[in-house]
DNA sequence: AGGGTGGGTGAGCAAGCGCTTAGCGTTCCC
DNA sequence: GGGAACGCTAAGCGCTTGCTCACCCACCCT
């Protein structure tokens, strides 16, 4: 149904997963997750979606538990990538922030039905691999923050409770996979430059450091 | 196992549920629905919580459905009205957005199992349940809308996009009881207070507006 | 031509689900 | 003191769940 999101930023999405049945069944299984959850999906409501019988799913994955797995970490691999190509790049603090705020963002308004799963799931999944996606968040928490500390640092941001204010920006951002919709009037690069703008403002950004 | 919550804000929480049995079955219900997700819980997980059989939910509750409708009005009443209290009160602008984020932040984390379930549950209810909340949830949009609306007027914000920093405003404040947790160092008061900060940069509040 | 291989199906199992029903003990009122 | 009313339980019904298994068929290499 979300067929927009199939060439978003350039890139296809989960071009990564082969062959195309394995594909399919993990759109299929996306789409369901984000639309009623994962608890009160069926593996036959997954399979019915990819046009197959309940079992065709049992060829490809071990178990239900294992499609959401290989979801989670598939879009925190994206979600992470996305955040660290922006606070590693180059330009000031505020110009990183900027970028890095910008692109989350806009990833998670244009694929609200991924980033719904990758980030409002994972209770669900097996206390083996939680802890391995936890460590993918901490990577982005740890992002965010040297962004935060290096505009410190430098004179250009304002920020008395630096961990504090990491969390609140992350969160910001997350959110936005729970309410956007497509329904919406905003898009994502809309949506993205009005967060861009409200987090420099939440860090006491000055428009121009020292020039 | 959240007794911390029987006693905050001087306030009795779920003390308008009676008799004594149905009042335990609902706070049974609130800490599973919050742990496991409405539909991974089960009837008999409730129960068994409130140290009672299966059955015995179905006397004070037709359906489970019932027992997170009533949990979701019950918190959707009490979130709007520390909201609006806080938005119809007297002081300027600055100060009533202040009092508004304050006290909306640290009942969602105070109360993170409840909110939890409030905000993050509302698909789980049947249609016509779902609309009645989402009627709460527009008069809370509406009473943040209010305040930065009559800060504008005041020259005490500046703010390019009011719709769109209420919906940024309050899914920053939702987001709380979703990370929020009691082993973490942060009290509500303090999440409230660096929240109050944080919204009033978002702003660009100025110290003093004209005195 | 023919047998192996890998992606697929139809049918169904055991377990667990939400919910119901028959019945039981206590309380309360006349 | 007798009976209705109430709050609750034990048992279980009908159904759905995640998952399995026996089998099938198109394709491929020799």
């Amino acid at each position: 149904m979300d067929s927009a999101e199939d060439t978003v930023d350039g890139y296809r999405p989960w071009s990564e997963v082969t062959p195309d049945a394995a594909r399919r069944l993990l759109v299929a299984a996306v789409e369901a997750f984000a639309e009623r959850g994962y608890h009160a999906t069926t593996t036959r409501d997954i399979a019915g979606r990819a046009g197959m019988s309940p079992a065709a799913l049992y060829i490809h994955y071990k178990t239900k538990e294992e499609l959401l797995h290989r979801i989670s970490r598939i879009g925190h691999d994206k979600a992470l990538d996305i955040l660290t190509t922006a606070a590693d790049g180059s330009g000031c603090a505020a110009e990183r922030l900027d970028a890095a705020v910008r692109s989350f963002v806009r990833w998670h308004a244009a694929h609200h039905t991924t980033a719904r799963v990758v980030q409002y799931e994972l209770d669900a999944l097996a206390p083996e691999h939680r802890s391995e996606i936890v460590t993918l968040r901490r990577q982005s928490d740890a992002a965010v923050r040297r962004i935060l500390t290096d505009g410190v640092a430098a004179g250009e941001f304002d920020v008395p409770d630096v961990p504090g204010t990491t969390l609140a920006v992350l969160s910001l951002c997350i959110d936005v996979a729970r309410w956007f919709s497509v329904a919406g009037q905003r898009t994502p690069d809309e949506v993205g430059a009005l967060y861009a703008d409200l987090v420099l403002r939440m860090v006491g950004a000055r428009p121009r450091p020292q020039k």
